[in-house]
DNA sequence: CAGACGTGGCA
DNA sequence: TTGCCAAGTCT
């Protein structure tokens, strides 16, 4: 009779190999093809391994490289970590983007070294689960990778290469679906060469099994892969339903000191750009005025220099600077930049000209750039 | 569960 | 120029 995993369209497909058959040729293609020198891959340490995995989370290996090689410069060892000055540790971090995996990082040393004795605890997912920003795909890459322990990972990656391999019909956002992606993920990993396996299974994905240009040519699975036989390849996994993106506009406050230093602020510890500084952002030009007379007595508001518009993937940001001119002539009297620079905590002044000394947001950062030399332009 | 959270690369 | 998305986690 008629088969339901045929009669209607099955969520998965099976193909005809084995996991070990799985496990062989991935491990084949790995020898020859894999990456085995990459920075946290020569001394595969839990800290090493998992500073890596963070910075790795939806980011890309040529992104993390510079900024991997100045963080372990700057903290080797995770009790330097947990010591630093948080300023510190987003400084190295701004450009790197999702800011709160800085602010988890930092935490998390914190509680590896006050509540783990300064040691990971790499004894089960379940365990390292529980420290900040490190989630089930996380956890199981840093132990399969520091330790050699059995377990699975479930990245970018991997959910394209088992998505394809087994025509896995949905997107993977999607908790049913990526359940489905887990089980597996669980069923090939092996139980031997766990570092190379989790390795190797993120490099086919990542130089092989690409979303937009698959080499199935030189696919070791090219004979069982169910998209490729379909040729389909390109149609899984399924891509996030669109949705209109809302737009969002601020004002943001250019308030100079004689030295022509502008002054930042430190956003709040969450949403967008979360414990980074920047020039104070406002809604509106009442709020603005509001802002002056409250920071800076006597200043008034002048027009606007350029708009900026910076595009999230959830949200478009319209930017529009807004210069504050203190006192009746020239920028900025003294006595009213000390009045702004003594006001509260949390704000202080930093040299346009080089703003990487604390952590700014990089659309910030390029804006910054461009309105105060138009600001000195007029000068 | 669906949305929030960055940035740079690429077509 | 615009849209999509890359080694996810948290709320």
């Amino acid at each position: 009779m008629a088969r339901p995993d045929t009669a209607a369209a099955p969520r998965v497909a099976e193909i005809a190999l084995s996991p070990e058959d799985v496990q062989a040729r991935v491990f084949a293609w790995f020898d020859v093809h894999g990456r085995k020198h990459l920075p946290w891959q020569e001394d595969t340490t839990p800290y090493r391994v998992w500073v890596s995995e963070i910075m790795l989370q939806q980011t890309q290996v040529a992104t993390v490289l510079p900024y991997y090689a100045r963080f372990m410069e700057r903290f080797p060892e995770v009790q330097m970590l947990a010591a630093a000055d948080s300023d510190d540790v987003l400084h190295l971090w701004t450009g790197l983007g999702y800011y709160a995996r800085a602010r988890n990082l930092h935490k998390a040393a914190q509680q590896v070294v006050s509540e783990h004795g300064g040691e990971f605890p790499v004894e089960s997912v379940e365990a390292l689960s529980t420290l900040p920003g490190i989630g089930r795909s996380t956890a199981g890459a840093i132990i399969s990778i520091s330790t050699g322990q059995r377990a699975p990972i479930l990245d970018g990656n991997v959910k394209r290469v088992l998505a394809r391999l087994h025509a896995v019909e949905g997107w993977p956002g999607r908790p049913a679906v990526e359940k489905e992606l887990w089980t597996l993920a669980e069923r090939y990993t092996p139980d031997n060469r766990l570092p190379d396996w989790t390795q190797a299974v993120m490099d086919l994905g990542a130089t092989l099994c690409t979303r937009g240009r698959p080499d199935c040519e030189r696919c070791p699975f090219n004979d069982v892969c169910v998209a490729h036989a379909r040729g389909e390849e390109k149609r899984f996994p399924e891509s996030k339903p669109k949705k209109a993106i809302p737009q969002r506009a601020t004002l943001m406050l250019l308030v100079f000191d004689t030295e022509g230093r502008v002054l930042l602020e430190r956003r709040p510890p969450t949403g967008i750009w979360g414990g980074l500084w920047a020039p104070p952002l406002v809604e509106d030009r009442q709020a603005a005025r509001d802002w002056i007379a409250q920071q800076a007595r006597g200043a008034h508001l002048a027009e606007p220099l350029a708009s900026f518009e910076h595009v999230f993937s959830h949200f478009r940001l319209t930017i529009t600077p807004q210069p504050v001119q203190l006192g009746e002539s020239g920028l900025v009297p003294a006595s009213a930049a000390e009045e702004v620079r003594e006001s509260g905590a949390g704000q202080r002044f930093v040299d346009p000209a080089a703003p990487d000394a604390v952590g700014l947001p990089a659309p910030v950062k390029a804006l910054l750039a461009r309105c105060t030399g138009d600001l000195f332009g007029l000068g």
